[in-house]
DNA sequence: AAGGCGTGGGA
DNA sequence: TTCCCAAGCCT
């Protein structure tokens, strides 16, 4: 919700702020303060971009994603003109793959329109990929509209700074009146990503430098000396295990075998070796009726891999075969099975069989 | 509205 | 090893 008139806690927007321009982190999706400072103002297409990169992803593992499609794609309408396909490829690694069907059919609206990003926090709600943070943030960072914007650092500034007894998700409506009230009226684009630099930087889950905090005076948590006590999250359920088995096959030319998973669901709309579904089963035993056709299927190892609900436990098989490809599925490029939309899992598995298939070349 | 949805890095 | 978690969204 944007708010229409001053922070009711002008301090602490001005003692974080003044910390932010001394600082502030240097990100290639961002314009920092003095930048911004001198007129210059951020492309609404980077800060989409960067914004659902970042949904639940570290910097470090966008930064390169980021660069990758900036450079590939540099504005709205290359990207809605690339194919569905070629943006799960390169977004093949990053995770949560249902961000890039939905950048691709949020890219083609906003081309449709003209290239216009909607400028408000509720316009952009309505966009595909675009929730609650997304939107103020794209509303305070690239239309500076003082949008509140609450994500898993602020949830834990904001956390601290009232020693909110209430656990997360509860929390959340509480959290966000809280910063409503502290965003500043003026540079809330700057607020946002200061108070996400505060908690990425210093307000740490574990161990935070309260020593080295802007609002160390602010802080009800740092006075009754508990901090890490915050934010009160509630145990997380144990991740079930899950097994099965993949066959990789390899063509004489390197080629390997592929299909693609349904649109929707886990890794929807990406690539994989044919697989077993994968069962709850303890006993380890695995039909080899699934496998695309009956073969010398010789066990060449076993992978774990660990999603975000369960972990799996794959028997990988290996054979070879030079014939055409089956209904439903196709070859890959052959030696170019990194530029596949294979989500780590599956190089994983097609590592297992073939080492240094998956890797790109370096020359 | 609670659960589905990836991955890699740090402690 | 194991656990936690990182600029959440969708249904």
């Amino acid at each position: 919700m944007a708010l229409q008139d001053k922070s009711r806690k002008p301090g602490i927007a001005t003692r974080l702020l003044n910390w932010y321009d001394l600082h502030h982190r240097d990100l290639p999706w961002r314009i920092g303060p003095a930048d911004l400072a001198q007129g210059k103002w951020p492309d609404p297409y980077r800060v989409w971009l960067s914004e659902i990169m970042l949904q639940q992803t570290t910097v470090e593992a966008v930064k390169s994603y980021f660069t990758t499609f900036t450079k590939r794609w540099p504005d709205i309408f290359a990207l809605a003109a690339a194919s569905q396909n070629d943006i799960m490829k390169a977004w093949a690694g990053l995770g949560y793959y249902s961000r890039a069907r939905n950048l691709k059919a949020c890219a083609d609206l906003i081309a449709a329109q003209g290239g216009i990003f909607p400028d408000t926090d509720k316009t952009l709600r309505a966009l595909p990929g675009i929730g609650p943070y997304t939107a103020g943030a794209i509303a305070a960072i690239a239309f500076n509209r003082p949008a509140a914007v609450v994500d898993g650092n602020v949830e834990r500034v904001i956390s601290r700074l009232y020693r909110i007894q209430t656990a997360l998700p509860q929390a959340k409506p509480q959290i966000r009146i809280l910063v409503e009230q502290l965003v500043p009226a003026a540079r809330p684009g700057d607020f946002a990503q200061a108070m996400m630099d505060l908690g990425a930087t210093i307000c740490t889950p574990r161990r935070p430098k309260c020593m080295l905090c802007p609002l160390s005076q602010d802080c009800t948590a740092l006075v009754a000396g508990d901090p890490e006590l915050y934010p009160v999250k509630l145990p997380k359920p144990e991740k079930p295990l899950r097994r099965g088995a993949a066959f990789v096959v390899s063509r004489a030319d390197g080629a390997v075998l592929l299909r693609q998973r349904p649109s929707k669901g886990l890794l929807g709309g990406m690539s994989e070796v044919p697989t077993t579904n994968w069962t709850a089963r303890q006993d380890g035993k695995t039909s080899l009726e699934a496998a695309p056709f009956s073969a010398q299927w010789e066990k060449t190892g076993q992978i774990t891999h660990v999603f975000t609900h369960f972990r799996l436990k794959l028997d990988i098989y290996h054979t070879r075969f030079d014939g055409a490809a089956p209904a439903d599925h196709f070859w890959s490029v052959p030696g170019r099975l990194h530029d596949e939309a294979l989500p780590t899992v599956m190089k994983k598995a097609i590592e297992a069989a073939l080492p240094g298939a998956t890797k790109r070349k370096q020359n």
